[in-house]
DNA sequence: TATTTAGGTGAACAAACGTTCATGTAAATA
DNA sequence: TATTTACATGAACGTTTGTTCACCTAAATA
């Protein structure tokens, strides 16, 4: 399918587009000129700016939500399973740093009803976490910790990735940032 | 000074609007309309809408270096030092919890040269950060860690805070999260 | 009193924006 | 061969944008 491939190249170029410029910053022209077109023929392949941005955010989202559902469902150790979420977070940014970043930074230029849609499968995506960390601290895995505090904390550890992985050229080895941010999470930098 | 309150007034309520709807979304004529007065009365207060962005995040920036530095050049121990630059970020959330939100979300905004500016002033700023894990390590009170990574995934635990802050009509207790953060970037969530 | 100053107005500007339209071409399909 | 399809163009649209201008008023200052 042409069609399909040319389509996706657009998306691809007019994505890192964004991310460099931010979404309000980027201007169909701009992805125009990136793409060696014009402005009109831009719209053969999207409906609206607007749309672009939702494809894009609503897309990485459901991936963080399949993902995520696969961990909880399964019998792992509430350790295991935080060891599980980071590795997703960290295969996601391997494999789409430019979505990630996005997602990230982007988010509020969604208009209403879809606004308020993003945010509630946002929030969900939280709870789901924080599901875990619950579980965990019940089964004394994990230490006496307010539950929001410690989501929160702990989601943060992971929210810095995307800006050095589509920034960098040399990309930085996964699996050793994987073992770095998990024994972070779990025991800190102290010397025991 | 009957302008520089008026003037203070003005910054106030525009760094809010610019908060709520981003830099580039947040019009002039926004910032008048919340004001209750016209467009042209605005540019009695700032020279232009750039500037306005400008004045914010340097100043904040500024704020954070100042702190840094008084605690760089004391001779706190490596640890204490860490348990120092949580707490200015967390006061600085306390006391300026919009301009810390614009400093993370809207410094893309910045046009050249401000931009590269803002960016080198950052990049000093987790240098210092980097120095202090640096130097903990050496004195072995931190354990071996990948340098960059510890540095990044450190100051991320800090990242969430004003997000939370600035929504909540409901102030969460400083002290609490403040001693919640440490204990996780020092010992992190396992029960030992 | 005369004059500077702080605060405020409404109209206008040039530029940039997202989007649409009528039109064209070359290749794939029927 | 006839027709649909994918890709492409340039001009134009209505809006919105940041900013400026000439002008006004009332209070503080000289």
């Amino acid at each position: 399918m042409s069609k399909m491939t040319k389509r996706e190249r657009f998306l691809e170029t007019s994505l890192k587009l964004i991310n460099e410029k931010g979404f309000k910053a980027t201007t169909m022209r701009d992805i125009a000129h990136s793409l060696n077109c014009e402005v009109a023929n831009v719209y053969n392949y999207i409906d609206s700016k607007q749309s672009l941005l939702e494809t894009y955010l609503f897309g990485i989202s459901n991936e963080f939500h399949a993902a995520i559902d696969t961990i909880i469902d399964s019998n792992a150790s509430s350790e295991e399973k935080i060891r599980l979420i980071i590795r997703i977070h960290i295969d996601l940014m391997v494999k789409k740093p430019y979505e990630l970043a996005l997602l990230v930074n982007e988010w509020r230029n969604l208009k209403e009803p879809k606004l308020s849609t993003f945010l509630a499968e946002r929030i969900v995506y939280e709870n789901k976490v924080k599901s875990v960390l619950k579980e965990g601290m019940e089964a004394k895995d994990f230490k006496p910790m307010d539950i929001e505090i410690a989501t929160y904390t702990f989601l943060s550890t992971l929210r810095w990735l995307h800006d050095k992985y589509t920034d960098l050229p040399i990309k930085i080895n996964p699996k050793e940032i994987e073992e770095q941010i998990s024994e972070f999470v779990f025991s800190g930098i102290s010397k025991k």
